[in-house]
DNA sequence: CGTGAACTTGAGATTTCTCAAGCGGGGTGG
DNA sequence: CCACCCCGCTTGAGAAATCTCAAGTTCACG
């Protein structure tokens, strides 16, 4: 079920018919990569944006000595390579499994958001909630424990892949090693792994096979902290 | 000396006398504003946008219990609640020194991004290069070490200060304190304290008397593993 | 000259890390 | 079809970074 990329960005703005269609073309043919690939890397300039349209990714800067910080996960209907359009690339973007995607060249998108100010409205506000997402995470990273900072990240993703139509009750596909966990965190794997014990001991969530179950809503997004404002999600008023 | 907004925003894009002169009008008269004066508050969704045009301010999100994350320092020049056209507040701004600040009505700011591509341009670069700046700090933050860190944290702020004309030789004023460094960086004060003045024994820098002095900037940056590009400083080219 | 905020110091507590090793399942080549 | 192997997960134990608490000092400002 790849969604088409018009569908996903009319989530963040009021987008009519002409507004959709005139999205759609933008694009080209959807292709099919598979997990592990690179879809962006650090640095280059590139002449396109790349959709996200099926399976799930992770952008990230890896330094010389092999550490790695994951900056965030991106879900289908995600652009994740929004940055291109004015500034080069520095970090990367890799598949957390195999998907689908489409490319827009860079001029047909910018063409298309001065032609059409409602695309821009959605761009825009695509770009912010994104580093919306950035700040929360430096407040987890900067003040939160590693049982309430990975607590939150889950919440995070749960209700980040909800929006995006991905969950099905209580589930959801969660394709992140506790390696990526751990890179996105800034916790060690060891730790990372201890704390995920204690999340199922207290019957939070159960995470295993590549899908998250979320068994108690409430006492997860309590002791995560979890306040879902700064995922602004619907929030399209001008 | 505050610096006419539209001269701070053509650091982000070639803006013609046209351009510049619109954006001028936007603005609204200089209003002077006290340290510790709040520019913006959470959650307020608000009419207009703020320009710093003198002194100081950070960006933050403070708990219940009273832990605060900074997410950002803002310079002369810069936007800073840019967020405010398309979503509502997540943080807060607060100024750091006595100040100056002017307001332009959100629609203007939108009619006139509608209209002149360049504006509209160089705030989209405003915009990815503040989220750009986010990444780094979670880099920091998850991968490097308190020392580290905090160079690298001095490093960005003479570097950023640099740019915006703030910066004689190899001193740039440093109004925040060390409990403010602690919350941007998620340190403990003490712990913070400690390494400043490794900092200093290791004759990289001195502070003192809100001023920074680097005393040997190809050794701090060494240390802070800083490399610029990140900033994307100069960076103009569509 | 008094006062408070910012800075500094000491010492013990805690979280989290690192190193090292073992386990388990799924995919692949023989 | 089976065996092997690799990757991801798990466990134990000691080490390191960083935190908390508590107290004292300095300096700018009223």
């Amino acid at each position: 079920m790849p969604r088409r990329f018009a569908e996903s960005l009319a989530l963040y703005a009021v987008l009519d018919d002409a507004d959709r269609q005139a999205v759609e073309l933008a694009f080209g043919p959807v292709r099919t990569v598979a997990a592990g690939a690179t879809l962006v890397e650090r640095g280059e300039p590139g002449q396109t944006c790349t959709a996200l349209l099926r399976g799930q990714a992770f952008r990230h800067k890896t330094l010389r000595d092999g550490r790695r910080q994951i900056m965030s996960f991106h879900a289908p209907g995600d652009l994740v390579d929004l940055q291109r359009l004015f500034l080069s690339m520095d970090s990367s973007v890799t598949m957390l499994t195999s998907g689908e995607v489409a490319q827009a060249p860079k001029r047909t998108l910018l063409e298309l958001m001065a032609a059409r100010p409602a695309v821009a409205e959605a761009l825009w506000r695509m770009s912010l909630i994104e580093a919306a997402i950035f700040r929360e995470w430096m407040v987890g990273m900067g003040q939160r424990s590693a049982y309430t900072r990975i607590a939150h990240l889950l919440c995070e993703i749960f209700t980040r892949l909800e929006a995006a139509g991905q969950v099905q009750g209580d589930r959801c596909p969660f394709p992140a090693t506790q390696a990526h966990l751990s890179d996105s965190l800034g916790l060690s794997v060891v730790h990372t792994n201890r704390i995920l014990q204690a999340l199922r001991r207290d019957g939070l969530i159960t995470l295993e096979a590549h899908e998250l179950a979320i068994l108690d809503w409430p006492r997860l997004a309590k002791a995560a902290e979890f306040d879902p404002d700064y995922l602004h999600i619907g929030e399209m008023a001008a």
